[in-house]
DNA sequence: GTGAAAGCGCTAACAA
DNA sequence: TTGTTAGCGCTTTCAC
C-alpha cells in the first residue's frame, strides 16, 4: 500500500506537503504542488479513507438507505443519487434495508460514523433512524418530517392532474386503489385527490385500499372497483395497475373500454404493456440527485439553518393508451366534454 | 461519540477489555464481559469502523460493483448479497459503476482499502479492476477470469435445455439475438447453443447480434429474426425478447403462432407479458449469496489456495406462453414430434 | 510555504 | 484474565 510516506519520499517533501497539496491545493506553491502531484500519480497513491476519517471527521462520502434495491422506484432514486455523489467527488454506499425498520436504524446507525450524511428513503422508522443520526446530516426522500430537509414528488399537483385528466375524458366517478397503510406517499395521494375533486366539483371519488404495492395487489383490488361503479381508477402505483388491469381483463372486460387506469411513477413496465400505461411521471434520478446536493450543501455547516427546505419535484401526467373515455350510458350527459361550468 | 474510553470508565476497566469483550468474547471473564457489554449498550456505544479498520486491517464489511443497479438483474444480485452480508455480520458497500469500465476501477480501487474483499458482477474492465485490488480477495459474478473464484450461471446447459425444448416442439431453425459485443455471458451463450446444435443434430442455429440488451435491441433484431426462417429465437436477455414480440406483432404476426420466444434471466417482465415469456431462469440472490460465502471462506487466509474454484449455479427452463409449435409447412416432417433418430 | 509533531479511536503485542 | 502501550495513515495546528 503506497502511503504519504511514500509519496513525500519521492516527492522530495514532507508528508504535510503531501497531504496538504491533495486536500488544499491552493496552499501549497505551484512546482511544489506538481511535483507531489505527479508523484502520486507515478506511484499510484490512493489516500486510505479510513485513515482520513478517523482523523479529519470527514469521510467524503454519503450513505443512502433504502428500503429495496430491487425495486426499480429505489434503483432509480440510487442511481441519481450515484451519478450526482461522482460528480461531487464523494463516494456513495448503498444499504438495503429489506422493508425492516429495525433494519433500516441498523444501517442507518452503521453508515453515519463514516459518512458526512445520509440520505434516507422512505423511512419505515424515521424516528428511531433520525435518532440513530446523533445530529449528522440527514435528507429524507419521499418523506416530511418537521424540521428535516426532504425531497418529495408533488403528489397533490400529480392526483389533480390525472382527475382533470379523468374529467377531461368524461369521467365523473373515479376510484383510488392505495398502497401500505403506513406509506407517506400514499397519505398525500389520498389528500391531493380528495382536494381535486372537491376543486373540480363533479368528480365522485371511492378510496379503497390499503393494498400491497404489487401486482397481486391489484388482482385484489380489481373487483372492488369495478363493483364500485368507478369508470376510472388511479392506482398507488405502476405495478398495482398492471394486476389491476389483468384482473379486469380475466372478468371478460376491456381496458381502457370498461375502466380507464391510471398508475404511478412511470416504471418501465408502464410501456411495455398492452394497452401501454397512463401513469405520473416523477424524475427520480433527479430526486436522488437533489438529496446529494442538499446534503453536500449543508456538509460543513453546523446548524439546522436552512435544514427543514423541501425539495418539492414536478410530477408529469404521461398519456398512454389505458386512458379513454367512458362507455356512453343513459346517464350520460351531452356537456361532459365542454368547459366546465362553475360548480353545479 | 461514545469511545472505548466511555465504556471502559462505565464498566470500571481498561480499553483494551472492553475491545476484548466485544470482539473476542471467549477471552474475557463473563462477568466481566457482561458488565462491558451492558455498559456498552446502556451508552449506546458503535465501535468506530474507520478507527478499527486503519488499525487491525479488517474492515468487517465488503464491496459490491454492479455495472448498472437500475437492471433488476444486478438489483437481485445485490439483494442476495446484501441478505447474506448481513446474517455473517458484514457490512455491504454497493457501487455502481454506470456501465463505464473507468468508473469500475475506481469504485473498486476506492472500496478495497475499506474492505475485505470485493464481488465484481459482470466486470467491463475485469484485468485493471483486479489490478487495482492489489491482491485484495474478489469474487467474480458472471464473467470468468483463469485463477480468481466466480460465481457463474451454467449458460451451457440452460442453453441446452431451450433448444431441446423448441425441438421437442418441432423447431427445426432456431435463431439467437445476441447481446453487448463484448459480453461474457453473450459468448458462453453462444458456445452452449452451438454445442447444442451439434448435439441435437437436427437444429439449425441462425446466430445474429451483437445487439443492445434492451427493448431497442429487440426491435432491431426482429426483421432479421423473421427474415432468415428461423421458427424460434432464443434471445440475449428479456428485455430482447419484449421488443422482438412487439415488433413481430407490428409485422401483423403472431407470438407464439408465428415465432416462438425463448427469452434469459427470468426478470419480472417476463410473466407480465402477453404472452407471457417463456425464459430461463437463474436465481440470482443465490449468486450474490453464494459470492458473499465466497468472500467470506477466504477472509483471513492469504494465498490463493482454492480461490479458483468456480460455483456455477443451475440455469432453469421456465415455459410459459411464448414458445408453441410452429405452423404447419408443406415440408413438415411427420417424423418432428417423435424421439429423434441417430444424427441424419 | 513548508516541516515537525500530536493525535483521531481502535486493536494487538507484550507485561503483569 | 486484565492493563499498558505502540502505532494504523492521515490531517492539522503550530512553529519556523
Amino acid at each position: 500500500m503506497v502511503t504519504v510516506h511514500d509519496v513525500a519520499r519521492a516527492a522530495g517533501v514532507s508528508i504535510s506537503t503531501v497531504s496538504r497539496a491533495l486536500t488544499m491545493p491552493e496552499r501549497v506553491a505551484a512546482p511544489t504542488r506538481d511535483r507531489v502531484t505527479a508523484a502520486a500519480r507515478e506511484l499510484g497513491y490512493r489516500p486510505n479513507r479510513a485513515a482520513s476519517v478517523l482523523r479529519a471527521g470527514r469521510a467524503g462520502a454519503i450513505g443512502l438507505v433504502v428500503p429495496d434495491l430491487a425495486n426499480p422506484y429505489f434503483a432509480a432514486i440510487a442511481k441519481g443519487a450515484q451519478a450526482r455523489a461522482r460528480e461531487r467527488g464523494l463516494g456513495l454506499f448503498v444499504v438495503d434495508s429489506d422493508e425492516d425498520p429495525d433494519l433500516e436504524t441498523e444501517a442507518v446507525a452503521g453508515l453515519a460514523p463514516q459518512t458526512d450524511g445520509i440520505v434516507l428513503c422512505s423511512p419505515r422508522a424515521v424516528e428511531r433512524s433520525v435518532e440513530a443520526l446523533e445530529g449528522r446530516p440527514v435528507v429524507l426522500v419521499n418523506h416530511e418530517v418537521d424540521g428535516l430537509p426532504s425531497v418529495v414528488a408533488d403528489h397533490g399537483a400529480g392526483m389533480l392532474r390525472a382527475l382533470e385528466h379523468l374529467r377531461a375524458l368524461g369521467h365523473r366517478r373515479v376510484a383510488y386503489v392505495g398502497g401500505p397503510e403506513r406509506s407517506w406517499s400514499d397519505g398525500r395521494r389520498r389528500t391531493g385527490l380528495r382536494a381535486a375533486a372537491v376543486r373540480l366539483g363533479d368528480v365522485e371519488l371511492v378510496e379503497l385500499g390499503p393494498h400491497r404495492p404489487q401486482v397481486a395487489g391489484g388482482h385484489a383490488a380489481a373487483d372492488l372497483v369495478l363493483a364500485s361503479g368507478a369508470t376510472a381508477v388511479v392506482t398507488f402505483n405502476d405495478l398495482v395497475a398492471v394486476g389491476l388491469v389483468e384482473r379486469v381483463r380475466v372478468r371478460g372486460l376491456d381496458v381502457p373500454g370498461d375502466l380507464s387506469v391510471v398508475g404511478c411513477d412511470d416504471a418501465y413496465v408502464a410501456e411495455l404493456l398492452a394497452p401501454p400505461l397512463t401513469t405520473l411521471r416523477t424524475d427520480l434520478r433527479s430526486a436522488g440527485r437533489a438529496a446529494v446536493d442538499h446534503l453536500a450543501a449543508r456538509a460543513g455547516r453546523s446548524g439546522h439553518d436552512l435544514g427543514d427546505a423541501a425539495v418539492v419535484l414536478p410530477v408529469e401526467l404521461v398519456v398512454r393508451g389505458s386512458t379513454a373515455p367512458p362507455r356512453p350510458t343513459l346517464h350520460d350527459d351531452p356537456d361532459d366534454d365542454a368547459v366546465p361550468t362553475e360548480d353545479t
